[in-house]
RNA sequence: AGGCCCAUAGCCAAGCGGUAAGGCAACGGACUUUGACUCCGUCAUUUCGGUUGUUCGAAUCAACCUGGGCCUG
């Protein structure tokens, strides 16, 4: 009999994940893990939670046991405090300190959930390991492919973009054949606590923010002015990190006209670069740079075409792709796509299979370089 | 000093005697394993710079005051 090791959550998709696996005749034993300490992390600006109260995370582990008990599961429990925030955090807050906007989940997949978590799965003894993503994957002899989650509403391989084929070699997604819906009929008729739990969002372990106040505690305010593309002052800001390409809340410019929108950022006089309406031409490219590329498909060489998504849950748009380098590519899409940012990753997909992910560094139209 | 114009919520702004449009911002919610986008809702009734008056009824008319702007000396 195989045996599985499942990243437990405390959520209703990985207790179907669960359940999934029995049913598909696997041993199961679920993990939890804890990533992020509050108080040794000094996040405190920001932060929603009550400290008199239960934290989130416990009460998220209070959930897991009561799943792994019903399923009749054994339950690890690990801590990678100290790995997140040296192999995530620091990243994050690096790419904040350039300017750009990271992703932090994207590296907590590939450092945390699918390798330290992978390697303590190992030590208790296991053949794969198991996550609650909306995702698919098919491995063969020579190699795993990934697919979209059936769910097109929840597929998460966004945030799979970076694993590796060793990796993936390991996992099973046992609920990407299924819909949210679906996942929650399955917790109702096994009567599970976590049924109609809320999904949850916000950094993954972090959980919910007032964003720029999080920011606020590793990264001091540094103000200065917004101005539109004329050079007229329209605002002040107090740090243009603080701040995404296509950004419209928060900005605080009142008045007449569309509302506004952040369009780019001059970093060598900290300005924070704002237009007026959601179709402002500087929100637009049509072509960029990226790196740190993770291919996942057929090699090849030259041009290709396929479609690539450049932010969560933002629709596909069709590209043509090629190498610049070994770790470098160009990627142009006449149709042109809206707020690409530096930091965010742009994946790569023929149809429902992830061909591969990559981060996004430079940003153009035709062959003007966006100040993103 | 004289003449003219303007004063509506944090900002922009409709209204022109019949009982305060709309937009921006903000806030709340939905959506969402990156708090980008998007969507929905709330937001002047001791109220229309102030006071007094005309009128059944005034943000809308009149007078004066205050505060801006422009023109002529």
């Amino acid at each position: 009999m195989k045996k599985v090791i499942v990243g437990l959550s405390g959520g209703v998709d990985s207790a179907v994940a669960v359940i999934k696996l029995q049913e598909e005749g696997y041993l199961v034993e679920g993990m939890f893990m804890r990533n992020w300490d509050s108080s040794i992390n000094n996040d405190i600006l920001g932060n929603p939670n009550d400290p008199n109260e239960v934290c989130p995370q416990e009460q998220d582990y209070m959930d897991a046991c009561e799943v792994a008990e019903k399923l009749g599961i054994k339950l690890h429990r690990v801590d990678f405090v100290e790995e997140y925030w040296d192999y995530v955090f620091q990243y994050f807050l690096n790419e904040y300190k350039n300017y750009r906007t990271p992703n932090p989940d994207i590296l907590c997949n590939k450092e945390i959930k699918f390798k330290a978590f992978l390697v303590k799965a190992m030590e208790v003894g296991c053949d794969y390991i198991a996550m609650g993503h909306y995702a698919r994957i098919q491995h063969h002899e020579n190699g795993s492919t990934l697919l979209r989650g059936r769910d097109d509403n929840k597929d998460q391989t966004y945030f799979l973009s970076q694993l590796s084929q060793k990796q993936l070699s390991k996992a099973l997604f046992p609920i990407g054949d299924l819909s949210k819906k679906e996942v929650r009929d399955i917790a109702l008729k096994y009567n599970l606590n976590v049924a109609t739990k809320k999904d949850s969002t916000g950094v993954c372990f972090i959980g919910e923010r007032n964003f720029k106040e999080f920011l606020k505690n590793y990264l001091p305010s540094q103000p200065g002015f917004m101005k539109d593309i004329s050079g007229n002052i329209v605002g002040e800001h107090d740090g243009i990190m603080y701040y995404t390409i296509g950004q419209r809340h928060g900005l605080g410019i009142g008045g007449a006209g569309d509302p506004w929108f952040v369009i780019g950022k001059d970093t060598i006089n900290n300005v924070l670069l704002v237009g007026q309406g959601s179709d402002n031409e500087y929100l637009y490219s049509n072509r960029c740079i990226v790196s740190n590329i993770n291919w996942m498909g057929k090699d090849f060489s030259g041009e290709k075409k396929c479609t690539a998504k450049f932010r969560y849950r933002q629709k596909d748009v069709e590209v043509i792709i090629k190498y610049i380098d070994k770790d470098k590519m160009e990627v142009c899409y006449s149709q042109k796509a809206k707020a690409v940012t530096p930091g965010q990753a742009c994946v790569f997909y023929d149809g429902e299979i992830v061909l591969g992910g990559s981060t996004i560094d430079e940003v153009y139209m035709n062959d003007i370089k966006r100040q993103y």
